[in-house]
DNA sequence: TAGTTGACCGGAA
DNA sequence: ATTCCGGCCAACT
């Protein structure tokens, strides 16, 4: 039984890429489908470069918020793998 | 232990 | 369509 943020952690891991998940997903997969909110509150402080945070979006399809560069940074990057990405 | 915070979500006004 | 409010959960102080 690992910690919550260990499988939210493998979760985004998985995600492929061009391909994008909301928080509320990856809260779902993790085993809490309302820890939405708690998803931020651990990649936000788990940051690291084996997790692409970056193809976690928001449910609305809004990019949501990014400690490595601003949204922009995370926008650009799903860009960049041609991710299906929503006009707000 | 209890209280506050925050990369959120869904419904109501 | 946009803005406001409450709720839910994990981490931090």
């Amino acid at each position: 039984m690992k910690s919550f943020r260990e499988r939210v952690l493998v979760v985004v891991s998985s995600i492929p890429k061009g391909h994008t998940a909301t928080y509320a997903q990856v809260a779902a997969k993790a085993g809490n489908p309302k820890a939405a909110r708690a998803i931020g509150t651990i990649m936000r402080k788990n940051f690291n470069p084996l997790i692409p945070c970056h193809r976690v979006v928001r449910s609305d399809g809004t990019v949501g918020e990014y400690n490595r560069g601003g949204p922009g940074a995370k926008t650009k990057l799903l860009h960049t793998e041609s991710a299906t990405l929503r006009h707000s």
